[in-house]
DNA sequence: TTGAAAGCGCTAACAA
DNA sequence: TTGTTAGCGCTTTCAA
C-alpha cells in the first residue's frame, strides 16, 4: 500500500506538506503541490479512509435504514440518492428492517457503529425515541417520507395533495363516486377535493383498512355504485386485483389511479401519483452537505409535492 | 465518545487488557474480562470501527456494484445479501452504475478507495480488466450472475438449466410450437428441452434480439402458429404486452412463462422461472467468510439452479 | 495474566 | 511556505 510517506520520501518533502497538496484549503506551492499530485498519480496513491476518518472523525459515510416492506420503490430511491451522493465523494451504506426479528432499534444500533455521517430512516412511530435521542448527538438524522419526531429533520411528501390531485383529476372528469382505498392519513386529500367541488362524500365510499380484500373492493364498487377508485400504496395491488375481476365477470370498466408509481402500476399502464425522487435526492443530499459543513443546527424540513401521471386506466379526453 | 481507556481509568487496569476482554482468541482471566465488559455496558461503550479498521487493515464492509438496469430484483438480492451479513456484523455498502456517465470502472475506483474486504460486481465483459487486476490483490472479488473473468470467484444461475426446464414444461403439457424471446446463451435450454423430446426446432420461432417490440411478437406469434411462449428478462415484459393485444384483438390466449420472477410477474400471476435468492446471499456470505477467516486463495465458484413458479398462465392440471 | 509501548495513515497545531 | 510532532482509538509484540 502507497501511502504519502512514499510520496514524501519520493519528492523529498514532509509528510505534512504532502498532506497539504490533497486538502483544498492548505497553503503549498503551486510548485510542490504539482510535484507531489504527479507523483502520488504515478505511484497509484489512494487516500486511507480509515486513517483520515480517525483522524477527523468523519466517515464520508451515509446510512440509510430501508424499512423492508416489499416496496420496490426503495430501490429507485436507492440509485437516486447513491448517484447523488456520489458526486459529494459520500458512500451509501444501507440496512434492512425485518418484520419479524432484525427490527429498527437493531438497525439504528448497527448504523451507530458505523459512525455514519448522516443517517436516513423511515420511522414508523417514535418507539425507539431512546436510541434516536443518543443517536441525535453522534450523527445527523433525517427522517424521510415518514416523519413521527417532530424535532427531527425531515423530507416527507405531500401525500395528502397527491390524493387531493388524483380526486380532484377524476371528479373534473364528471367522476363523483370515487372509492377510495388507503390509510387515514391521506384520505384527508380526497375529502378536501370533493368538499372543494361540493360534492357531498359518501363514507360507504371509503375503505381505510390496509388489508382489504379483492372480493371486498369489489362488492363495495358494485353495491355502491362506485364510478371510479384511488387504490394507496400496495392496497393498489389489490384494488386491481378486484377491478380484473368486475372485468371479466362483469365486463365492467372504471378508471383507476394507483397512488405510488411502482413498476407494475408502470407495467400496465395505470395512471399514478408519483414522487420526485430526483428532487428527494436533491433535498437529502443538501441536508447532509449542509450539516456537514457549515454545522448549522437549523431544522431542516423539505416537503415535495407529488404529481399525477395520466395514462390509460383514467382514459379521458385530457 | 467512550473508549477503551475510560474503560480502563475505570477499571484500573491498562488499554491492553480491556482491548484483550473484547478480542475471543486472548488470554484473560475470566474475573477481569467479566468486570471490563460490565463496564462497558454501563458506559456506553461502542468500539471504533474506524481505530480497529486503521490497526488491522479491515473494514467489516462489503461492497455491491449494482448495474443500473432497473431491474427490480436487485432489491430482492440486497435484501437477503444485507440480512445474511449482518448475523457475521459485515455492513453493505452499495453503488450503482448508470448506463451513460459513471460506469463500471468509477464504481470499482470508488469501491477501492472504500477497502472493502469483499466486493460483488456483475461484469458484462472483461473491459476493465486492468482495475479488475488491481483489485484483486486489493480485495476479495466475486462475480454475481455473470462471470466473465474465468479467474475470479463467481455465484452465478444456471440459466440454460432454467429455461430448459421451463421448455420441458410446456412440452409436458403438449405444447411443441413455443416461441422463445430472449438471448443466445440461455436458448440452449431451450434447444435442449426440444431435442430430447424429439421435436425438431423450428428456428423461425427464436427471436434473440433483445429489442423486439410486441408487434413482432405478436405478428411472429401469428404467423408462425407459435402455441406458447417464453420471454426472458425485460424482453418478458414485451411478451406480456404482444399476448395482450393478441389476446384482446384475436381472443387468442397461450401459455407463457416468464424468466425471472419480478414483481409484475407476480402480480399478474404468470408462470415464471425465478433464483433461490436466500441460497445465493448464503453462498456469498460463505464465500466473504471463508476468504477473510482462512484466507484460502482457492477459486471459488457456486452455481444455482433456478426453479420453476406454476402460476395461472399456464394453466396446466400439473 | 497483565502492562508498556510502538504503530496503523493521516491531519493540524505549532515552530521555524 | 515547510517541517516537526502529537495524537485520533485500537491491536499486538515484548517484557515483566
Amino acid at each position: 500500500m502507497i501511502t504519502i510517506k512514499d510520496i514524501a520520501d519520493k519528492c523529498g518533502v514532509s509528510i505534512a506538506t504532502v498532506s497539504r497538496a490533497f486538502s483544498s484549503n492548505s497553503i503549498i506551492s503551486p510548485h510542490t503541490k504539482e510535484k507531489i499530485l504527479k507523483t502520488a498519480e504515478e505511484l497509484g496513491y489512494r487516500p486511507n479512509l480509515m486513517a483520515r476518518g480517525l483522524k477527523n472523525s468523519k466517515t464520508q459515510t451515509v446510512g440509510i435504514i430501508i424499512p423492508s416492506i416489499d416496496n420496490y420503490f426503495y430501490l429507485d430511491v436507492l440509485k437516486h440518492l447513491e448517484l447523488n451522493l456520489h458526486k459529494f465523494s459520500y458512500r451509501l451504506l444501507v440496512n434492512f428492517i425485518q418484520h419479524n426479528g432484525y427490527n429498527e432499534a437493531d438497525a439504528l444500533c448497527a448504523m451507530e457503529d458505523s459512525q455514519t455521517d448522516a443517517l436516513i430512516f423511515s420511522p414508523r412511530n417514535t418507539q425507539n425515541s431512546e436510541i434516536v435521542n443518543r443517536l441525535k448527538n453522534k450523527t445527523n438524522l433525517l427522517q424521510l417520507f415518514t416523519a413521527p419526531y417532530k424535532d427531527i429533520s425531515s423530507v416527507v411528501t405531500n401525500d395528502v395533495y397527491g390524493v387531493k390531485k388524483a380526486t380532484e383529476y377524476l371528479i373534473s372528469n364528471g367522476y363523483s363516486r370515487i372509492l377510495y382505498v388507503g390509510g387515514d392519513e391521506r384520505v384527508k386529500g380526497y375529502f378536501n377535493a370533493l368538499s372543494n367541488a361540493g360534492i357531498i362524500a359518501d363514507n360507504d365510499l371509503v375503505l381505510l383498512n390496509w388489508e382489504n380484500s379483492p372480493e371486498i373492493i369489489k362488492e363495495k364498487i358494485i353495491s355502491k355504485k362506485a364510478d371510479a377508485v384511488i387504490g394507496i400504496a400496495r392496497q393498489a395491488e389489490t384494488v386491481w386485483h378486484a377491478l380484473s375481476r368486475l372485468y371479466k365477470d362483469n365486463h365492467l370498466n372504471i378508471p383507476f389511479i394507483a397512488y405510488d408509481d411502482v413498476n407494475w402500476v408502470k407495467m400496465l399502464d395505470i395512471s399514478a401519483v408519483a414522487h420526485p425522487l430526483d428532487k428527494i435526492a436533491e433535498y437529502i443530499v443538501e441536508y447532509i452537505i449542509s450539516r456537514n459543513k457549515n454545522n448549522s443546527e437549523k431544522l431542516y424540513k423539505k416537503i415535495v409535492k407529488p404529481f399525477l401521471i395520466k395514462r390509460s386506466s383514467t382514459n379521458f379526453s385530457n
